[in-house]
DNA sequence: ACCGTTACCATACGATTGTACTACAAAGAA
DNA sequence: TTCTTTGTAGTACAATCGTATGGTAACGGT
């Protein structure tokens, strides 16, 4: 039955095996035969759609950047005709750990981003920067709401998009590390749109 | 020679050496070989005082904080008559990588705290945190700026605080892992803080 | 019908891991 | 001085790591 599997969807299950222990043990745990097991499927198989261990983290990486891109285009379209600073909040709160699948994203998320820290390699990743694209819709919509005249005087759209974003990694560590929880975030970031907002 | 050393002090070495590699090559690579070697020592001396992994981790943890809080500490009596706000820009900037030494230690901060998504034991440590008491000085500082007038009508303290702590823990990782450079980073604190200012 | 490609597996290899054990020299207590 | 504690080191061990290799079975193309 070779030929009949299809690539694309066989590495997307490893790589979501991957995810599924760095969400519940760390990256660190996610050595090929953990991901074997977790996967259904045997060390060398992995090692067939993935040929080494650095190709796999790398998979993973980018498959947890689509899935996550689509799923909050997915949410924004649920708010698609409400004010800008609405549709800035609904992908926050799409972006936070919110629920449980939301929270295993960042903390995937999270995950890597610490092994960034130290490798320069993953930090030039495509993947990786495509985490920051919601920089640029931050900056969009901000401008939008400054058209209409939502938007506080004091601030500007160029430095409140980046520190918006900031602002949401804090606050999902600050949930995922039992310091606030989910609703105090989410309250924390009302907060913070109210100063945004004329 | 035996009783003529400083407990405490070797302790320290020790843990200093796991930080260094912490910064530099990251937590999985702190190995007890590899901190023997980068602290010049013997592996099994390295087991004498700090029994197990997780002991040296912990006390390398511990370390870490007290040394930050020293710092900050220190930095802030050099801005201790400056107005409640410039207080808060002081400690702010101490906590945010600004230069080397405050990039290697949020490094090694960031890395623990991802190892604390998916420890529990970590995440209740005391050490742990300990480096969250910033936000009780940030909302006492707030509550003091609100009282000379010098605070927004719509900013609130007690919410305020938290997610300031927050921004600072999201700006500081996207300098680290080059989404901006220090400097815009400062910059962005002090927009937020412009905001926050009456 | 046959052959080559391909998905999948079992297993083995050398390196590295955390930890345990033993040894020894130096110094304070007796 | 002798004894006991203690700082330091060398080394051995079982487990786990990433990776390489060889084999098997099933399909597609000819």
């Amino acid at each position: 039955m070779p030929k009949r599997v299809d690539h694309q969807q066989r590495r997307g299950e490893i790589a979501d095996a991957v995810a599924r222990l760095a969400a519940t043990r760390g990256l660190g745990e996610a050595s090929f035969r953990e991901v074997a097991a977790e996967a259904g499927m045997s060390v060398a198989n992995i090692q067939h759609y993935f040929g080494t261990k650095q190709a796999l983290l790398l998979g993973t990486l980018e498959r947890q950047s689509t899935v996550l891109g689509a799923r909050i285009l997915q949410q924004l379209e649920t708010a698609q005709d409400a004010p800008p600073l609405e549709q800035i909040r609904t992908v926050a709160r799409a972006l936070m750990p919110t629920d449980d699948v939301s929270s295993d994203a960042m903390r995937v998320y999270l995950s890597f981003a610490a092994s960034a820290l130290t490798d320069p390699d993953l930090r030039t990743t495509q993947a990786f920067q495509r985490g920051f694209a919601s920089i640029a819709f931050f900056e969009d919509r901000l401008r939008a709401a400054a058209a209409v005249g939502d938007l506080a005087d004091s601030a500007d759209p160029a430095a409140a998009a980046p520190a918006l974003l900031s602002l949401i990694l804090g606050l999902s560590l600050g949930v995922l590390l039992d310091q606030f929880d989910r609703a105090h975030a989410g309250t924390l970031l009302d907060g913070h749109l109210e100063l945004l907002s004329a």
